[in-house]
DNA sequence: GGGCGTTTTCGAAGCGTTTCGAAACACCCT
DNA sequence: AGGGTGTTTCGAAACGCTTCGAAAACGCCC
């Protein structure tokens, strides 16, 4: 590989001037910077990574944290972790991936050796040990998610209560008085993120503000069947289901509730909420509150470059505001409104 | 961050003497290294990257390439970086994840500055543009997958058309004598990776070698009730299944038999065969002869070390021996042999 | 044609390691 | 005492780039 010597040994002038000229960081006399860049682009030329890093101080590498635990969802995952190296990618960093106990090591080792300029966190736990670590760590970091002591860490997130307030608004405006959540299994609730059950908080909270009739279910299997038999249990009005759950839960709902002779949207109005998955393919498409990986991902790349290359870091819990996309899921009942948004 | 001077100053010796006692390549008075040691770990002394790579002319750093089309199967590729990403950590390396459009430009970005010591080429077409791009590169690069011109390439894959065969020879030895393949959906098969067409290649071959009625289906949406009606029309008789398919089609196989009052194992030997997922939570658990990328990552990042450490880089293709899983999903029906095996 | 302000280019000092050759030292043998 | 043999440590040269300060070149005016 060519050096920036060759360069300017061939172009017949110093290193700096190559140097400048493909930087623009000075400026060149127009010919010259021409007859530096033909020069450089005949011979190939990449400036060596690694030179460049020592000399400018900085990787112009993120390091992404994903551990993956057993209950881990890969494709939900995945897709954050392409995000973050996409919007990365387009703000001139690459990213490295840190995976399982390197997804903690790996912070310490990649910060501490200089290797990454800035840290994405991602599948943050309510008691991360990743949160305590990057208080130690003096390298700017970013969490997708939130942890229960958010203290000096940036934090994003969608708004999960929210999400879960405008998801009763839309069914309770559109003339449903019986809602009811089906939420994430028990075990992931109790260990884990804490968004389920922020957003169990929010849908429970605007249920009794609009003073309608609710119910809340956990599924035990992959399978929305047991919930749905629950659901029509505690209250047999039905009329709305809220989904805040896993893509097989989901894809399994409108089966259950044919089981039941129900349908969506004629019998049950249903709006997804705070899921990465599309249900474009469903049997029917639903009403979706997106977790969207691609505003997160952006989002938070574009705060840490910002940390990085401005050195502003302010602690900070960054909340997106909710999306509402419809698919005819939601079927108005003709219903004299009951209680204005509050 | 403290620097190697820092050390040496405040141990007393000299830069190189701390480097030698720290990476061991040449013999330190012990009494001098542990106190070297030890003033290192006090201090909070991590070598630079930069400064590490840019003297070892090596970055200890593996990119890789997992362009992400819209077809792709996200867990099973996520499955297939993580992997590598493990593998590569566990040899001293970290990985670099390039993406989409970047999955091909990154490539020779990474190698032309020499940010990337090696190249893992996941998720491989047929006729996928990194071959090329490969040739041109002077860059050690493994492709988990097979393309159509594997030539001066090193490229490591499970050994389809023998999966395919030991499928078709179990069911055969266990009395079955009219199989049914699940192949993947036609639109998958035709542009995209070759392995179903492999697998389909070996699975004829061993069915009609071994002289049983068989027949192909291709499913068109994401689940398999249409293909077990074709396969059934096809074949009537029908008593082994062997699935080379995507989880959600594999796991809707067992309700799509019983619309036509069929069990596995009962009356119909399953078989799932060259698929990244696991059967432990269908319905019925499948034997199953892994996609192994926990195989494939750990022996593409071992070729890649070995052509970076040593400079040995044979062009090679190895293909993955299969390896049969029980869980009870074939049942022997008892019959004569019919033909030995070939 | 000497002086002055600008533009353009150059030289050299880092950045923090690794690594090679040689110096320094201790020890034993003749 | 001189010389050879190890062992241990040191100094300095890379590695290839960025960037600062200053020199050189240029244009212009008096």
């Amino acid at each position: 590989m060519a050096t920036i010597a060759e360069v300017a040994e061939a172009a017949g002038v110093s290193i700096s001037t190559v140097s400048y000229a493909l930087s623009g960081k000075r400026s060149i006399k127009p010919a010259t910077r021409d007859h530096v860049l033909a020069v450089a682009a005949e011979l190939g030329y990449a400036p060596n990574a690694s030179a460049r890093m020592l000399a400018a101080q900085r990787s112009q590498i993120i390091a992404v944290s994903e551990p993956v635990h057993a209950d881990t969802d890969d494709t939900a995952h995945m897709t954050f972790a392409m995000e973050t190296t996409k919007a990365a990618r387009a703000a001139g960093y690459d990213t490295l991936l840190l995976v399982h106990d390197d997804a903690v090591e790996g912070m310490s080792r990649s910060a501490a050796t200089s290797l990454a300029d800035g840290i994405v966190v991602l599948d943050v736990d309510e008691d991360d040990p990743r949160v305590e670590l990057s208080r130690t760590l003096s390298c700017p970091t970013v969490f997708i998610g939130l942890p229960a002591d958010t203290d000096g860490l940036v934090c994003i997130d969608l708004d999960f209560e929210a999400a879960a307030r405008i998801a009763v608004d839309r069914l309770v405006d559109a003339g449903h008085r019986a809602l009811g959540l089906i939420s994430h299994r028990e075990d992931t609730v109790l260990r884990g993120s804490n968004f389920p059950r922020r957003f169990l908080r929010g849908f429970i909270a605007q249920a009794e503000a609009r003073g309608v009739a609710y119910a809340v279910t956990h599924p035990h299997g992959h399978t929305a069947q047991g919930s749905v038999d629950r659901l029509l249990k505690k209250l047999p009005e039905l009329d709305g289901i809220v989904l805040n759950t896993t893509t097989d839960v989901a894809a399994s709902l409108s089966p259950a509730l044919a089981t039941h002779g129900l349908s969506i949207p004629e019998d049950i109005s249903t709006i997804a909420a705070g899921v990465t998955f599309s249900t474009g393919r469903f049997a029917v498409p639903l009403d979706v509150i997106p977790l969207d990986a691609h505003a997160s991902c952006e989002a938070a790349v574009q705060l840490l470059v910002t940390a990085i290359e401005t050195g502003e870091h302010q602690p900070q819990t960054v909340l997106l505001v909710p999306d509402y996309r419809e698919a005819g899921s939601v079927l108005a009942r003709s219903r004299a409104p009951l209680t204005p948004h509050p």
